[in-house]
DNA sequence: TGGTCTCTCCACCTTTTGGCTGATACCGGT
DNA sequence: ACCGGTATCAGCCAAAAGGTGGAGAGACCA
């Protein structure tokens, strides 16, 4: 069996450190590079080509993982990345599965599921940590209200308190444009008000 | 020098062993224990009595960190407790200084301070990551930030994403008088909008 | 090819919110 | 008795947000 080289993305140098220490204990995973933002993956996978490649969703400062996660995958459609991240915003995981992320973990899965995940994904296969895939069928389940990752967006914008004018700003967008997603975010979350839209957000959703 | 005796408390196995992993590259401070939530953290604690205890205030499920440390500290009031976890969220600050916590490091915190946290945490020296400090700080040199309770009651139904209109029916007061609470509420949050307010009260208050 | 979805934009109008100024009343401490 | 803080209310005006209806471009799929 050949070893499958991963590349790990987080900034912060503890979960790194325990990331290593875990996959090290597996004979058939090599860790053969480190970043700790967005910029510094793309360099990493460029350089170590890795066959799978392990990230932290939130960064701190610069590129966020979605849009890595997108470039990644421009750069090497068959680039296999694994979101691997502490909360199970509904947002983020339509975002990352949007991008191209081949599997969605939680900072607590138990190290068998974050191996399973590793060797899954070299062969094409998803995996994803429970409660993720328990959100993600409700999604499907009910398809009236699934926001779009453009939607997704705005409301994760939304949810910084952010005026409508600021949100246009930020996404590049027009105001007018602005407007038409929030009404229908407004109608999918079932609120009227951007104020409870935000309520809903953060509480349906762990985003902080 | 003696060797420092440390017992790690966090839900997140990979933060363990990436503690652990970075801790054992210091001669003189050895992991002793590991636990996994609260109730482990206190009967780790008494089987293996650690100079400091690294703990990590959200834990999944059961006793919260901040309860943990309360309980740590009335056994043996000179435990030593250090907060290792991501948010720097005011209300958890304060509430883990008052329950007891020497020192409060963010989870993005370099690995030399973290070291000197443990160092200085058996010499009774507290240590907190850089933007820990500043927001105590900020709290202490400017009391006026304190929301009164009728503010913090209107906040608090603000988060609900109810209207001008609905917080006066709730609160049976005129629409007036909740535009009034309302611009101090801004001001005293520093923001402009109650979006902007909703989000920093979520954010801040731990609330959900 | 036609239908559906998504994203983008516009105009018009109503409602809500926020900024500003000013006012009354109660309570507690100096 | 006075002052500071809190809670209550009012009116005016500008800005922001929300509702309605419509429309074009590109992607994707049957």
């Amino acid at each position: 069996m050949n070893t499958i080289s991963v590349l790990l993305v987080d900034d912060h140098t503890v979960v790194r450190s325990g990331l290593k220490a875990l996959l090290g204990t597996q004979g058939d995973i090599a860790v053969v590079g480190e970043a700790s933002s967005g910029e510094e993956a793309l360099e990493a996978a460029h350089e170590h080509t890795p066959a799978v490649v392990l990230m932290d969703l939130a960064m701190g400062a610069g590129m966020d993982g979605i849009e890595a996660i997108k470039l990644l995958r421009q750069w090497n459609p068959k680039q296999a990345v694994i979101v691997f991240t502490t909360y199970d915003s509904d947002a983020d995981i339509v975002r990352a599965v949007d991008a191209g992320a081949m599997g969605y973990l939680l900072k607590d899965a138990a190290p068998e599921e974050i191996f399973a995940a590793v060797r899954g994904a070299v062969q094409g296969k998803s995996v994803m940590s429970a409660p993720v895939a328990s959100r993600l069928f409700q999604q499907l389940r009910n398809p009236d209200e699934i926001l779009t990752p453009r939607e997704a967006e705005l409301l994760s914008l939304l949810t910084e308190g952010l005026s409508n004018r600021d949100l246009g700003k930020r996404l590049f967008i027009s105001e007018a444009t602005v407007k038409t997603h929030l009404a229908h975010i407004y109608a999918k979350l079932g609120v009227e008000t951007r104020a409870a839209a935000i309520a809903t957000a953060i509480r349906r959703e762990g985003m902080r």
